[in-house]
DNA sequence: TCACGTCAAGCAGAT
DNA sequence: ATCTGCTTGACGTGA
Protein backbone atom coordinates (compact mmCIF):
# COMPACT_ATOMS: atom_id res chain seq x y z
CA UNK A 1 0.00 0.00 0.00
CA UNK A 2 1.28 3.46 -1.28
CA UNK A 3 -0.11 6.52 -0.10
CA UNK A 4 -0.12 9.81 -2.02
CA UNK A 5 -1.96 13.20 -3.27
CA UNK A 6 -2.01 14.71 -6.80
CA UNK A 7 -0.38 17.38 -8.84
CA UNK A 8 0.02 20.11 -6.24
CA UNK A 9 2.55 20.94 -3.00
CA UNK A 10 0.84 23.50 -1.16
CA UNK A 11 4.29 23.35 1.40
CA UNK A 12 6.44 24.21 -1.05
CA UNK A 13 6.90 27.21 -2.77
CA UNK A 14 7.12 25.82 -6.01
CA UNK A 15 4.17 24.96 -8.86
CA UNK A 16 4.97 22.35 -11.47
CA UNK A 17 1.50 23.05 -13.39
CA UNK A 18 2.48 26.68 -14.18
CA UNK A 19 1.53 27.70 -17.48
CA UNK A 20 0.56 30.46 -19.79
CA UNK A 21 -2.35 32.04 -22.28
CA UNK A 22 -2.46 30.34 -25.83
CA UNK A 23 -2.68 34.27 -26.77
CA UNK A 24 1.20 34.66 -25.53
CA UNK A 25 2.59 31.45 -26.55
CA UNK A 26 6.22 31.58 -28.04
CA UNK A 27 8.35 28.98 -28.05
CA UNK A 28 10.82 30.82 -25.90
CA UNK A 29 7.85 30.83 -23.74
CA UNK A 30 7.00 26.99 -23.27
CA UNK A 31 10.49 26.48 -23.07
CA UNK A 32 10.85 28.44 -19.83
CA UNK A 33 7.75 27.24 -18.73
CA UNK A 34 7.98 23.43 -19.34
CA UNK A 35 11.81 23.69 -17.36
CA UNK A 36 10.22 25.28 -14.11
CA UNK A 37 7.29 22.79 -14.14
CA UNK A 38 10.15 19.96 -14.66
CA UNK A 39 12.59 21.22 -12.22
CA UNK A 40 9.08 21.79 -9.12
CA UNK A 41 8.23 17.95 -10.16
CA UNK A 42 11.64 17.26 -9.42
CA UNK A 43 11.10 19.15 -5.81
CA UNK A 44 8.40 17.92 -5.16
CA UNK A 45 8.98 14.23 -5.64
CA UNK A 46 12.21 15.47 -3.10
CA UNK A 47 9.64 16.32 -0.48
CA UNK A 48 7.75 13.22 -0.96
CA UNK A 49 10.51 11.07 -0.60
CA UNK A 50 11.10 13.38 2.47
CA UNK A 51 7.83 12.17 3.93
CA UNK A 52 7.23 8.60 2.68
CA UNK A 53 4.90 9.45 0.06
CA UNK A 54 4.78 6.96 -2.50
CA UNK A 55 2.43 7.67 -4.84
CA UNK A 56 2.05 11.05 -7.22
CA UNK A 57 0.00 12.13 -9.34
CA UNK A 58 1.80 14.11 -12.29
CA UNK A 59 -0.02 17.40 -13.73
CA UNK A 60 -1.31 17.55 -17.15
CA UNK A 61 -0.33 20.95 -17.12
CA UNK A 62 3.68 19.53 -17.09
CA UNK A 63 4.07 20.25 -20.45
CA UNK A 64 1.18 23.56 -21.71
CA UNK A 65 -0.08 22.77 -25.32
CA UNK A 66 1.81 19.82 -25.56
CA UNK A 67 -1.20 18.19 -28.10
CA UNK A 68 -2.30 21.90 -29.54
CA UNK A 69 -1.80 22.41 -33.03
CA UNK A 70 -0.02 25.65 -31.94
CA UNK A 71 2.44 23.29 -30.62
CA UNK A 72 5.77 22.30 -33.11
CA UNK A 73 8.46 22.25 -30.72
CA UNK A 74 10.34 19.07 -29.79
CA UNK A 75 9.69 19.31 -26.18
CA UNK A 76 10.30 15.80 -26.12
CA UNK A 77 13.78 15.91 -27.63
CA UNK A 78 14.87 18.95 -26.38
CA UNK A 79 13.74 17.69 -22.62
CA UNK A 80 14.95 14.03 -22.66
CA UNK A 81 17.63 14.09 -19.96
CA UNK A 82 14.95 15.99 -17.84
CA UNK A 83 12.50 13.04 -18.24
CA UNK A 84 15.59 10.45 -17.48
CA UNK A 85 16.76 12.01 -14.48
CA UNK A 86 13.44 12.61 -13.09
CA UNK A 87 12.13 8.88 -14.01
CA UNK A 88 15.38 7.57 -12.40
CA UNK A 89 14.59 9.36 -9.50
CA UNK A 90 10.96 7.96 -9.48
CA UNK A 91 12.25 4.52 -10.45
CA UNK A 92 14.85 4.61 -7.41
CA UNK A 93 12.95 5.15 -4.79
CA UNK A 94 9.92 2.84 -6.06
CA UNK A 95 7.08 5.75 -6.28
CA UNK A 96 4.15 5.16 -8.27
CA UNK A 97 2.91 7.34 -10.39
CA UNK A 98 -0.80 8.06 -12.34
CA UNK A 99 -2.03 10.74 -14.47
CA UNK A 100 -5.35 12.15 -15.00
CA UNK A 101 -6.36 13.69 -18.14
CA UNK A 102 -8.46 16.72 -17.65
CA UNK A 103 -12.64 16.66 -18.24
CA UNK A 104 -11.82 17.71 -21.80
CA UNK A 105 -11.01 14.27 -22.98
CA UNK A 106 -13.95 12.07 -24.21
CA UNK A 107 -13.07 9.16 -26.03
CA UNK A 108 -16.86 8.63 -26.27
CA UNK A 109 -17.91 11.73 -28.07
CA UNK A 110 -20.04 10.87 -31.00
CA UNK A 111 -17.95 14.19 -32.61
CA UNK A 112 -15.05 12.29 -34.64
CA UNK A 113 -12.67 15.87 -33.79
CA UNK A 114 -13.43 15.66 -30.10
CA UNK A 115 -12.33 12.11 -30.39
CA UNK A 116 -9.14 12.82 -32.25
CA UNK A 117 -7.89 15.93 -29.98
CA UNK A 118 -8.50 13.30 -26.97
CA UNK A 119 -6.65 11.16 -28.27
CA UNK A 120 -3.41 13.59 -29.28
CA UNK A 121 -4.01 14.79 -25.62
CA UNK A 122 -3.88 10.41 -24.36
CA UNK A 123 -0.56 10.56 -26.58
CA UNK A 124 1.29 13.19 -24.66
CA UNK A 125 0.20 11.49 -21.52
CA UNK A 126 1.82 8.46 -22.21
CA UNK A 127 4.93 9.98 -24.05
CA UNK A 128 5.43 11.80 -20.83
CA UNK A 129 5.23 8.48 -18.51
CA UNK A 130 7.82 6.78 -21.71
CA UNK A 131 10.41 9.18 -21.37
CA UNK A 132 10.40 8.71 -17.57
CA UNK A 133 11.12 5.39 -18.50
CA UNK A 134 8.36 4.41 -16.57
CA UNK A 135 7.01 0.68 -16.36
CA UNK A 136 3.37 0.03 -17.53
CA UNK A 137 2.50 0.41 -13.80
CA UNK A 138 2.37 3.47 -14.67
CA UNK A 139 -1.49 4.52 -15.35
CA UNK A 140 -3.68 6.77 -16.84
CA UNK A 141 -7.35 7.26 -15.84
CA UNK A 142 -9.69 8.14 -17.31
CA UNK A 143 -13.71 8.58 -17.42
CA UNK A 144 -16.00 6.77 -19.94
CA UNK A 145 -17.25 9.61 -20.80
CA UNK A 146 -20.72 11.29 -21.75
CA UNK A 147 -24.09 9.48 -22.05
CA UNK A 148 -25.29 11.71 -24.53
CA UNK A 149 -28.87 10.56 -24.38
CA UNK A 150 -27.78 6.88 -24.92
CA UNK A 151 -25.79 5.40 -22.48
CA UNK A 152 -25.75 1.84 -24.00
CA UNK A 153 -24.73 2.86 -27.27
CA UNK A 154 -21.80 5.46 -25.98
CA UNK A 155 -20.08 2.64 -23.76
CA UNK A 156 -20.39 0.69 -27.18
CA UNK A 157 -18.40 3.47 -28.76
CA UNK A 158 -15.90 4.03 -25.69
CA UNK A 159 -14.97 0.29 -26.26
CA UNK A 160 -14.85 0.20 -30.52
CA UNK A 161 -12.88 3.56 -29.83
CA UNK A 162 -10.59 2.31 -27.19
CA UNK A 163 -9.63 -0.85 -29.39
CA UNK A 164 -8.16 1.09 -31.68
CA UNK A 165 -6.11 3.27 -29.81
CA UNK A 166 -2.25 3.40 -29.80
CA UNK A 167 -0.96 -0.05 -27.63
CA UNK A 168 1.34 3.05 -25.93
CA UNK A 169 -1.68 4.51 -24.75
CA UNK A 170 -3.58 1.31 -23.87
CA UNK A 171 -0.70 0.21 -22.27
CA UNK A 172 -1.39 2.72 -19.54
CA UNK A 173 -5.26 3.23 -19.90
CA UNK A 174 -7.52 2.36 -16.82
CA UNK A 175 -11.07 3.82 -16.40
CA UNK A 176 -12.49 4.90 -13.45
CA UNK A 177 -16.35 4.78 -12.31
CA UNK A 178 -17.55 8.36 -11.53
CA UNK A 179 -20.17 9.63 -9.58
CA UNK A 180 -23.30 10.47 -12.21
CA UNK A 181 -22.83 8.48 -15.12
CA UNK A 182 -21.09 5.44 -14.95
CA UNK A 183 -20.75 3.63 -12.27
CA UNK A 184 -18.41 0.76 -11.18
CA UNK A 185 -20.88 -1.41 -12.59
CA UNK A 186 -20.74 -0.10 -15.96
CA UNK A 187 -17.26 -0.12 -15.56
CA UNK A 188 -17.11 -3.99 -15.74
CA UNK A 189 -19.28 -3.98 -18.44
CA UNK A 190 -16.38 -2.15 -20.35
CA UNK A 191 -13.56 -4.44 -18.62
CA UNK A 192 -15.58 -7.68 -19.70
CA UNK A 193 -15.24 -6.51 -23.31
CA UNK A 194 -11.77 -4.96 -23.40
CA UNK A 195 -9.76 -6.34 -20.05
CA UNK A 196 -8.82 -2.55 -18.99
CA UNK A 197 -8.11 -2.19 -15.67
CA UNK A 198 -10.73 -0.17 -13.18
CA UNK A 199 -9.42 2.35 -10.90
CA UNK A 200 -11.97 2.70 -7.86
CA UNK A 201 -13.25 6.02 -6.83
CA UNK A 202 -14.59 5.59 -3.23
CA UNK A 203 -16.11 8.74 -3.05
CA UNK A 204 -17.62 8.11 -6.57
CA UNK A 205 -19.01 5.18 -5.86
CA UNK A 206 -20.95 6.46 -1.99
CA UNK A 207 -22.95 8.81 -4.80
CA UNK A 208 -23.36 6.30 -7.65
CA UNK A 209 -23.29 2.65 -6.58
CA UNK A 210 -25.83 -0.34 -7.37
CA UNK A 211 -25.63 -1.30 -3.68
CA UNK A 212 -22.27 -3.08 -3.71
CA UNK A 213 -20.10 -2.94 -0.57
CA UNK A 214 -16.79 -0.96 -0.78
CA UNK A 215 -15.51 -4.39 0.64
CA UNK A 216 -16.58 -6.12 -2.26
CA UNK A 217 -15.72 -3.23 -4.82
CA UNK A 218 -11.91 -3.51 -3.63
CA UNK A 219 -11.82 -7.18 -3.97
CA UNK A 220 -13.71 -7.06 -7.66
CA UNK A 221 -11.27 -4.36 -8.99
CA UNK A 222 -8.10 -5.68 -7.47
CA UNK A 223 -9.00 -8.72 -9.79
CA UNK A 224 -8.72 -6.81 -12.90
CA UNK A 225 -4.91 -5.29 -12.52
CA UNK A 226 -2.47 -8.06 -13.75
CA UNK A 227 0.85 -8.05 -12.73
CA UNK A 228 2.06 -5.64 -15.35
CA UNK A 229 -0.44 -3.17 -14.28
CA UNK A 230 0.36 -3.06 -10.51
CA UNK A 231 -1.77 -3.02 -7.49
CA UNK A 232 -5.20 -1.74 -8.11
CA UNK A 233 -4.97 1.94 -7.62
CA UNK A 234 -8.25 3.64 -5.11
CA UNK A 235 -9.29 7.22 -5.14
CA UNK A 236 -10.28 8.29 -1.88
CA UNK A 237 -12.12 11.19 -1.05
CA UNK A 238 -14.86 11.77 1.65
CA UNK A 239 -17.90 14.92 1.86
CA UNK A 240 -17.54 18.47 1.79
CA UNK A 241 -19.61 19.28 4.86
CA UNK A 242 -22.87 21.29 4.35
CA UNK A 243 -22.13 21.06 0.47
CA UNK A 244 -23.67 20.06 -2.52
CA UNK A 245 -23.09 15.85 -2.68
CA UNK A 246 -20.12 15.36 -4.33
CA UNK A 247 -17.98 18.11 -3.21
CA UNK A 248 -14.68 17.07 -2.05
CA UNK A 249 -13.85 17.59 1.73
CA UNK A 250 -11.12 20.31 2.29
CA UNK A 251 -9.52 18.20 4.76
CA UNK A 252 -9.17 14.86 5.34
CA UNK A 253 -11.57 12.80 7.68
CA UNK A 254 -9.30 11.07 9.95
CA UNK A 255 -12.26 9.00 11.11
CA UNK A 256 -14.00 7.71 7.75
CA UNK A 257 -9.96 6.93 6.18
CA UNK A 258 -9.70 4.66 9.96
CA UNK A 259 -13.23 3.16 8.58
CA UNK A 260 -11.69 2.77 5.22
CA UNK A 261 -8.43 1.09 6.09
CA UNK A 262 -10.19 -0.87 8.63
CA UNK A 263 -13.49 -2.18 5.88
CA UNK A 264 -11.02 -3.07 3.26
CA UNK A 265 -7.95 -4.73 5.11
CA UNK A 266 -7.94 -7.96 3.29
CA UNK A 267 -6.77 -6.41 0.23
CA UNK A 268 -4.08 -4.73 -0.93
CA UNK A 269 -3.98 -1.69 -3.56
CA UNK A 270 -2.43 2.17 -3.70
CA UNK A 271 -4.31 5.04 -2.54
CA UNK A 272 -4.50 8.53 -4.11
CA UNK A 273 -5.87 11.41 -1.94
CA UNK A 274 -8.67 13.78 -3.75
CA UNK A 275 -8.78 15.79 -0.68
CA UNK A 276 -7.66 20.14 -1.47
CA UNK A 277 -5.02 20.25 1.09
CA UNK A 278 -3.27 17.60 -0.74
CA UNK A 279 0.28 16.89 1.29
CA UNK A 280 -1.21 17.83 4.21
CA UNK A 281 -3.77 15.13 4.08
CA UNK A 282 -1.55 12.77 2.90
CA UNK A 283 0.90 12.91 5.68
CA UNK A 284 -1.77 12.40 7.92
CA UNK A 285 -3.10 9.44 6.03
CA UNK A 286 0.23 7.75 6.50
CA UNK A 287 0.65 8.21 9.85
CA UNK A 288 -2.46 6.58 10.53
CA UNK A 289 -1.15 3.76 7.90
CA UNK A 290 2.15 3.71 9.18
CA UNK A 291 0.72 0.81 11.85
CA UNK A 292 -0.83 -1.21 8.72
CA UNK A 293 0.88 -4.62 7.71
CA UNK A 294 0.09 -3.04 3.96
CA UNK A 295 1.81 0.61 4.37
CA UNK A 296 5.09 0.49 2.60
CA UNK A 297 7.91 3.20 3.23
CA UNK A 298 10.00 4.32 1.30
C1' DT B 1 1.00 45.73 -6.22
C1' DC B 2 -3.59 44.44 -6.68
C1' DA B 3 -8.32 43.60 -8.62
C1' DC B 4 -10.80 41.09 -11.56
C1' DG B 5 -12.18 39.27 -16.13
C1' DT B 6 -11.06 35.50 -18.34
C1' DC B 7 -8.74 31.31 -19.74
C1' DA B 8 -7.83 25.38 -25.36
C1' DA B 9 -10.73 22.01 -24.58
C1' DG B 10 -16.83 18.69 -22.82
C1' DC B 11 -20.66 17.32 -20.63
C1' DA B 12 -24.68 17.10 -17.54
C1' DG B 13 -27.75 19.04 -14.46
C1' DA B 14 -29.47 22.99 -12.06
C1' DT B 15 -31.01 27.74 -12.26
C1' DA C 1 -30.24 30.33 -22.23
C1' DT C 2 -26.74 30.54 -18.92
C1' DC C 3 -24.13 28.97 -15.07
C1' DT C 4 -21.63 25.56 -12.20
C1' DG C 5 -18.81 21.68 -11.13
C1' DC C 6 -15.54 18.54 -12.38
C1' DT C 7 -8.67 17.25 -9.86
C1' DT C 8 -10.21 23.63 -9.72
C1' DG C 9 -6.65 28.09 -9.95
C1' DA C 10 -3.99 31.34 -11.77
C1' DC C 11 -2.70 34.34 -15.99
C1' DG C 12 -2.17 38.86 -17.38
C1' DT C 13 -4.03 43.41 -18.37
C1' DG C 14 -4.96 47.81 -16.60
C1' DA C 15 -4.81 51.03 -13.01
Amino acid sequence: MKIGYPCINWTIDCKGNKTFRLKSYSEDRLKIIVKNNLDCLETILKYNIDNNVSFFRITSDLVPFASHPICKFNWQEHFKEDFVRIGELIQKNNIRISMHPDQFIVLNSPDENIFQRSTKELLYHAQILDLMKLDSTAKIQLHIGGAYKDKKSSITRFIQRYKELDSVIKKRLVIENDDRIYSLKDCLYVNQKTNIPILFDVFHHSILHNGETINDAVKTCSGLWDKKDGLLMVDYSSQKFGENKGRHTEKIDTKDFKLFLEETKSYDFDIMLEIKDKEKSALKAIDIAKEDPRFIKI
